[in-house]
Parts: C-alpha cells; structure tokens; sequence
RNA sequence: GCGGAAGUGGCGGAAUUGGUAGACGCGCACGACUCAAACUCGUGUACUACGGUGUGAGGGUUCGAUUCCCUCCUUCCGCACCA
C-alpha cells in the first residue's frame, strides 16, 4: 500500500490549481455573492510566525465552504505597505522603504502561498503604490470639496454650501463645523477677501487644516505618536517630548459620530467590539449651562451631564489654561494663579492624569448661579482638562467624586440635592434615584423630570440647551513622515490650500537623501526641495504624509475592481460585490482601522459611489497564538526579573541549561551585560556539572522574546494541510491560547488515516467498493451535518474532531464504498485541501474539489431503530436503556417501569413522577 | 473605578434551545507487531473510602443546571480625573 506523503500530494495539488486557475474570480450574477476578507497585513520585516495564519486559515476554510454551497466568492489578500517600520529602517540603513517593503512583501506571499489559501493574487492591492495611492489622493480630495449637512444628514459638495453663504451667510447653516466658526451674513460673506473665505471654509471641509499640538522630541527630531510616548519622555531613547503647536490636517469624524453610533445595531460583531467603538465615540446628553461672572461681561459655558444637579453647584472650576482665567483673576490672586498655572504647564499630560493629590487656586473671582442667583466662587485646577468639553466644570460636590474631594480640601459648601444622599459626611453619592430637595423648582422630582424642568428653565432665560456631547475627537491626518501618501495639494503664493487636478494624480513620493525629519519638525520631504517648489510661481507643496490609516480605510472596496483606472471602485462592481459579508482580524484594530473604514465608507454612501451604508457586515476576532518561552528559573538570575529566555528550538521545558551554554547565550543578549556568572546565578549541581533548569512560560509570541515559531518550519515537517488543520484544532477561534506542538501529531495520524482509507496500492490506484454499506453512511451523512452546522457557527475546532470521529470507525470497516470516498475530500477539501485534492483525482472526479458541491446529508441515514434512554431517579443517572425509536411518551413511560433494573431503584414506592424527554432522557421522581 | 469576555481532568478543549459532563486530540499506562526501537494497531485513563463526589466559591429556580438568576473570588482585554 502506498503511505502517504505530503510532498508530492502538495506539488500535484498545486500544479492542478496553477493549471486550472481555480482561484481566480469574476463578477457572475447567476450565482449568490459572498465577500470574506483578511484584515490588511502589514509585511514586517520579520516574516509571519504561526500565530499569523489563525485567522487566514478560518476565512480559507470559510471561502471554501461558501464556494462549495454555491457562492461565488471573493476572498482577496494584499498589503498595507505604507508605514513606520520600514522607515525606521530607512533611517538605519538608508535603504529605501520601497524596496525593503517590496522584500518584504515577497516573504509573506512566499509564506502565505505554502499554506494553500485560496486567495485570488490577481486583485492583490498594495498601498503604498502609486496606482492605488492615487485612488487615496483622490479620496482625500473629495473630502476636501465636501461638508457635513447635519439637516440632510449626509456630506454634500462644498460648492453647495458656498451658494448657501452667498444667498444667506451661515446663520441658518446647520453643519457639522469648528465651534469657533464666526457667524456672518451675505453680504459679508460677498466681502471677504479670498483668503478669508478660504478660512471659514476649513471650518466646514470634512478633510481640513488647524493648528493642533503635536508630540515634538527634539532630542529625535521628530514628532511622536501617543504610544510612542513612555512616562513623558519617547520611548526610544527616553528623550523628553513637549507639546508644539503645528499646522495639521484633519478629518472631521465628528460629523458621522452619530451614524456611526446607530449603525453599530445593524452589525454582526461581538458584543465587546461594539461595546469598545460605543466607549470611543462616547456619546452623552446633558447641557450647556452659561454662568455669569461677577462684575464683569464674560460668561463662563460648561457642559454637564448631570444638569438636574445645577442646585448642588458651590463653586465653579476652570482648567488653568483656560482663556478666562486671565481676564477675570482678581489683582489679589494674580501671582498665586500664575503660579498654579506655571507649576500644571512645567507637567506633563501624563503626570497630570497619574496625579492623586487635590491641588487647586482660587481665581477671586465669582460667578452668579442663573437660577438661584447664588455667588460661588470660582477656582482652577489641574483636574479638569481643556480638551473635554468646554474646559470649565459646575463643581457639584455632593454628586461627583472628584468636585467632593475638591470642596473638603479647600472647606467649600456640600449641598444635598436628593433624599437619599445620606453619608455626605463622608462621601458624594452620583446615583440618580430618589427626590430632590434644596432645589427650588424641581424639589420632589424624580431624575427624568428634572432634566428637562431644569432645561426648560435654563433656555427660557437663554442661559442653556440640551446638547448632546462626544468624546470623539476629529482625526489627525498629517504625518510628518516620508513612508506615507502625500498630499494632492499646493499652497499658492498667497498661502492659500488648492488641491491638484485629478488628472495630475498620482504625486508619486519624491527621492530624498535622508529620511530624518527637518531640524524644526517638518517632514523628510521638506528635504527634497526641487519637488516641493517644481509647480514654480511661489507654490510650494504640502510635505506632511497621510497616516497608514488612509490606505487601509477602502482597500476592502479596491479589491471588488482592483484595475480600475476611471474609478476607485467601478459602480458595477461595487454593485454587485456589495459590502464584506465576513471579516476576520484581530481586536486591535477595534477603535482605529474599523472606525475609520465606517467613516470612509459612510461619506461615500453619501456620494452614491458605494451603495452600502456599511462596509462590514460580520466581523469574527481571531485569538492570538501565544508563545511557550522557555526561561531560566525567575529568581536565579539576580536584577533581570524576567530570567534568560533560550530560543524554543534549543530545548524544552525541564532540560537542564548548563554553564557554557548559558554563558553564550547572555553574549548574544545585551540586557543581561551585566548578569555576573558567579554571583548572580543560582546553580543547580548534581552530577558534576552547574546548570540551571528551564520552564516554560506562555506570553506573547515575539522576535525578542525567542520563542517564534516559523510555519515554514511546520509545514516542511509536517505539511500544509496538518499545518492547517492544527490550528484550528488548537481551540475555538476567538480564544487566545498557546501554541502547542504536542497535539500536531494527533491532527498529522488523522490525515495519514484518511489517506489509508482509499487503500492506495502501488501503481497509485485507490480501491475500494462500488457500493457504499448502510453503516458507512451512516457515518458519512452524521459527518456531513456535524461539519455544515459547526463550519456555520465558526466552530472549526469540532468539525476537525468530528471527522476525526468519522474516520476513526471508517477505519474499522477496511474497505469503504465509492460513495463515501467521493464525499469525504469535498467535506474535508476546506480544512485540508492539498490532501483533498488530490484524492479526489483518484477517484476519478474531473476539474477541482475545489469546484465540487458541497454535499447534503440525509436523514433517513441517521435515523435509529432505537434510542439509548440514559434512565435516572431524582436526576441520577442510573442506567441506560435501549428503547425502540417510534415509541411516544407513554409507550417509554410503560417500557421503563417494566423493567427490572427500574424496579430496583423504585422498591415499592410509588414514583411521585416520571418525566419522558423524547429521544433525550427518562426521569423518574421518587 | 467603569465596561466586556472567560474560569471544566495532567494539558488543549467538547457538551448548539436546560436533558448521559469530560467528545476529539495530546500525555500517561498496559498489550500486540519487532532481535530491538520507531511507526502502526488494540485496551484503559476526572476523583473515589466503591457509598458516592465532581464544571472557580456560595446560594437560588427546576423533575433535572457547565448552561438560567443572585452574591463573591480569580484571570485576560478595553476605557478612565470624561464634568
């Protein structure tokens, strides 16, 4: 009998799909569509390890199966090439990015091409190249030319709103805009110059410029990302960073931060990932309250989310940097407030959040309460933050934590304003239940009729409305990098932002020389002065680069019509294709990549160029695979808490690491230069030699942390459809679990006993039986359900068991018939399809499994005659009993009480009552 | 602190609407084959004082709970002076 080997199975299999072109896909409107996607990898320089293909492996096994129900399937792969890494590596080496991203790219397609997806290469999509960029250009026009009306509830053409502001100014304009947009009528708009029509109209463009504060390190010359940033200072090198202001482009979410909001309900994601987007965009409906400041013109605004509480207020608090601080800080107060102030700037954002202490001063100022007419003094402090909400707080002590601590520090009033707030000796108490009292109009209300009372009251007297607020803050768009898209815009010699024409896109990324940003922060493209001053007449080029965000936030619609010139998705395309279906990634992308992609797509619904609302209807997290590393006991190498990690190949847990070894291997790692042999390791010292023994640890699986496992290295050893079928044995799906090598061998005997059963002799023929006996297929149609209900519900780890199953009591019978040898490569083909393959060619089946049907099962096969009753008495199990199959409820009922086995457990009793569960259980109640 | 997910043998995990807890695989033990080993095949494998007891702990609902409800503990993930 011929045994089965991997290697010549994968070669044929895949000759097969290379000659046939099986993977490549076309529109075909006589079939059902079904989009599965990858989320976007990022090609690092470091190849894949096998925690990479878990999820790959699932939207395979996914493609697949829809193919074989009937679909016609569009399952892409591709890169998102712009980005970090690469530079920082240009800045090491002076390699240009393109090509190492280039290199890169090859690795992964390399290593994705050994584990048999089905992906169709032929619409791969890569970011950084300028065919597709142009399309990100384009995109970041239009966002440009457009406007959020909030009336019509979609983006609309900036064009539009200019007619608007020449009938009519923007007073009656209800956009989506800056809250520091000024307010102007016809014809003043008629009189601006065009450089201040420009302006306001940043004001209103979904893409536009403002100046922001930026992350500068001048010891890296560089401008950092927030997580970039360590304990105030970069993360590389430990240089301290400060806030600069500069001129950065935006994208104004905000305006879809209710959309985006609503439309979560229409999605099939986890309960967590809706929950984590719901948490970022943070929606809260409360008012903007005006208080008057004593002896003076200003009106200091906050905003509350708790405006039933505004009879609680005893005092008002500003951010120090707030802008009315200056203006109404008594003569008195003047230094000590410039102190505070001073003593909050020297800190960082992050020391200012880590602290616990209650500081504060008070500005000598006071504010009159609008309704009871009260004067509450007001102060600054660190706590409130001049980014949230209008940077002004109404302390309310006796419901909120931090105004409570505030007010016992400085001795302020605690006023009571509901019944139950009992202990405000020695707390504030937030709850909204209960009747208010000490508050004037809305004493012995209930919550939900004091907001709007208070409301009402407070717009009356035109000081409040009911708004509603959002944690979600505009996106910044501009990055002072060289690996990104540029710009498609100029500024004119008047300063003035015009885009470039379309047909002038792409602008391609000019050569530079170095990669490092300029001395004063500006993009390595500022270096490349040629291409920046090239359209002459004083017009100079953008040098910011868009961030890695902006290819992957349509890259899922690039893929229905990747050679599209006149269009960045063609309509008919699109229309057909749709949206995806399935989505399959990792939670880290939840509030970034995800977000920005509704966004994106939304503002092209609007435009009528896609026809979906959103672009991912289901999403499936895959877990992460975890590396076992291998250390060194923690406590036995002193001052490097975390032990010696010993690359995983090396040895395995319990080996006994002895001195030369490890000597070498603190050589080759430079966080243990200072690890002293003699001193500092606990030896271990029992046949003559010192060595130290090793355990393993499960942590997350990384270069650095030697404990990468390569699937190359698996599936030169074991092969593809192992490989595959391993990690989806591992565990369900979305569960992060450690990589194990010790089940392999279960999955690789499985595989090696499917290929037995098709007695393969020498001449490479399979035999077997024309006709297929009653129990086989019995076996076969219980396989084919188990498979089609659990492949449904992404239960991919027990339909490999249940073929397991199958295949083990096929293995009993010898020789199996020609039907059930036909059926199984198709029912495996999507977990194991080199294997698959080629066993279909010997049972003669022309063309690919891949284009198989996928087959339906039977019931009358997996009838029984009978059912084994598991019989209890008081919901112990006692015994089973075989029961004819069409017997009801009471033929059960009357066969169990006959029995002798149930007269044993009755006695004489009189059972109280006997519960029949057709087909599942019998249970008699003593 | 808030929100979410999870907790089952030595290990990874199964049990789909409440109905035989531990499927399947690893590991381990024994046996067959072999000069021997590997491979392969077979048998067994939650604990047990053989009465029973067992799904993180305690309580509840139910004829019956890994599954539903309440309280608590632990782990992981996300958010956090958010007004």
């Amino acid at each position: 009998m011929q045994e089965f080997d991997f290697q010549s199975v994968e070669e044929e299999a895949r000759k097969k799909w290379n000659e046939l072109h099986v993977y490549k896909v076309d529109i075909d409107t006589s079939k059902p569509k079904y989009y599965v996607l990858d989320m976007f990898p990022y090609p690092s320089g470091a190849g894949l390890h096998v925690g990479h293909p878990l999820g790959y492996i699932a939207s395979d096994i996914f493609s697949r199966y829809k193919r074989l129900k009937g679909y016609n399937v569009l399952h892409p792969m591709g890169f998102d090439a712009f980005g970090l890494p690469a530079e920082q590596y240009a800045l090491q080496t002076g390699q240009h990015p393109a090509k190492t991203t280039k290199d890169n790219i090859e690795t992964y397609k390399r290593q994705l091409g050994k584990i048999g997806f089905s992906y169709d290469w032929s619409r791969e999509v890569v970011t950084a190249e300028p065919n597709y960029y142009r399309w990100t250009q384009w995109i970041f026009s239009q966002l440009f030319k457009s406007w959020y009306n909030n009336t019509a509830e979609k983006a609309q053409a900036i064009t539009e709103l200019i007619k608007i502001f020449e009938q009519s100014g923007n007073l009656e304009v209800n956009a989506a805009c800056d809250e520091h947009t000024p307010q102007f009528t016809a014809e003043e708009w008629k009189a601006f110059s065009e450089k201040e029509q420009q302006d306001i109209l940043m004001h209103y463009r979904l893409a536009y410029q403002s100046y922001s504060l930026v992350n500068w390190c001048p010891g890296l010359g560089t401008v950092l990302a927030n997580d970039e940033i360590v304990n105030g200072v970069s993360e590389r090198g430990g240089f301290p960073v400060e806030r600069k202001k500069m001129s950065q482009w935006f994208l104004r979410i905000t305006a879809y931060a209710e959309r985006l909001l609503t439309g979560l309900d229409t999605l099939d994601w986890s309960v967590s990932m809706k929950d984590m987007q719901r948490n970022w965009i943070g929606k809260s409906i409360g008012a903007k309250v005006s208080f008057p400041v004593k002896n003076h013109d200003e009106e200091i605004e906050v905003f509350t989310t708790r405006v039933d509480t505004i009879y609680g207020v005893s005092f008002m608090t500003l951010a120090p940097e707030h802008e009315l601080v200056e203006k109404i800080t008594t003569a008195e107060y003047k230094d000590a407030v410039q102190q505070y102030q001073k003593a909050c700037a020297a800190k960082s954002d992050i020391e200012r959040q880590q602290e616990k202490k209650v500081s504060g001063q008070f500005t000598g100022a006071y504010a009159i309460h609008p309704l009871s007419k009260v004067e509450i003094p007001i102060y600054i402090s660190d706590y409130v933050l001049l980014g949230y909400g209008t940077g002004a707080v109404m302390a309310v002590p006796s419901g909120d934590e931090r105004d409570y601590r505030f007010a016992k520090h400085f001795d302020l009033p605690i006023i009571q304003i509901l019944d139950i707030q009992d202990n405000l000796e020695n707390e504030a108490n937030p709850a909204k239940e209960g009747k208010y009292v000490n508050s004037d109009i809305i004493n012995g209300m209930s919550y939900s009729e004091a907001v709007p009372t208070v409301i009402a009251a407070l717009e009356k007297m035109d000081k409040g409305t009911g708004t509603i607020n959002y944690r979600l803050r505009d996106a910044g768009f501009s990055r002072q990098r060289y690996w990104g898209e540029p710009f498609p815009v100029y500024y004119d010699k008047d300063g003035i932002i015009r885009l470039l024409d379309d047909e002038q896109l792409p602008l391609t990324l000019p050569e530079v020389e170095k990669y490092q940003p300029t001395a004063d922060g500006h993009s390595p493209l500022a270096h490349a002065t040629d291409w920046v001053n090239e359209l002459g007449d004083g017009k100079t080029r953008e040098t910011d680069t868009m961030p890695a965000f902006a290819g992957s936030s349509w890259y899922f619609l690039r893929y229905m019509d990747p050679h599209n010139e006149q269009a960045f998705v063609g309509q008919d395309a699109q229309a057909y294709w749709q949206n995806v279906d399935l989505y399959i990634g990792g939670t880290e992308h939840a509030v970034g990549h995800l977000l920005y992609s509704r966004f994106w797509h939304k503002f092209f619904k609007d435009n009528a160029w896609v026809s979906t609302e959103e672009p991912f209807k289901k999403l499936v997290n895959q877990g992460m695979i975890q590396g076992r590393s291998l250390m060194t006991k923690a406590d036995s190498i002193n001052g490097v808490p975390e032990g010696v990690r010993v690359p995983i190949m090396l040895c395995s847990p319990g080996d006994k690491l002895y001195e030369d070894k490890l000597a070498q291997l603190i050589q080759s790692d430079n966080r243990f230069a200072n690890v002293d042999l003699e001193k500092d390791v606990n030896w271990e010292n029992t046949e003559g030699k010192r060595y130290i023994t090793l355990h393993a640890e499960v942590e997350k699986m990384s270069k650095s942390k030697f404990n990468v496992v390569n699937p190359d290295d698996m599936i030169g050893e074991y092969g593809a459809d192992t490989f595959r079928m391993f990690e989806m044995f591992l565990g369900p799906i979305e569960a992060h679990k450690p990589w194990d090598i010790n089940g392999i061998e279960g999955v690789s005997k499985f595989v090696r006993k499917v290929w037995r059963l098709y007695n393969i002799d020498e001449n490479g023929q399979a035999n077997f039986n024309e006709e297929a006996s009653k129990e086989e297929l019995k076996v076969l149609h219980k396989a084919i359900k188990k498979a089609e209900e659990d492949i449904e519900r992404f239960s991919f780890n027990t339909v490999v068991s249940g073929l397991m199953i199958a295949v083990n009591e096929w293995t009993k019978m010898k020789k199996l018939g020609r039907a059930t040898l036909e059926t199984l490569p198709i029912l495996m083909s999507p977990f194991a399809p080199f294997v698959s393959e080629v066993l279909w060619s010997k049972m003669g089946k022309e063309g690919s499994v891949i284009n198989a049907a996928f087959p339906s099962y039977d019931e009358q096969y997996l009838k029984e005659d009978t059912v084994n009753y598991p019989v209890s008495f008081n919901g112990k199990v006692r015994f089973q009993l075989e029961v004819d199959a069409s017997f009801d409820k009471k033929q059960v009922e009357e066969f169990v009480l006959v029995q002798e086995r149930t007269q044993h457990y009755i006695q004489n009793q009189n059972p109280k009552k006997i519960i029949v569960v057709l087909g599942k259980i019998v249970n008699i109640v003593m």
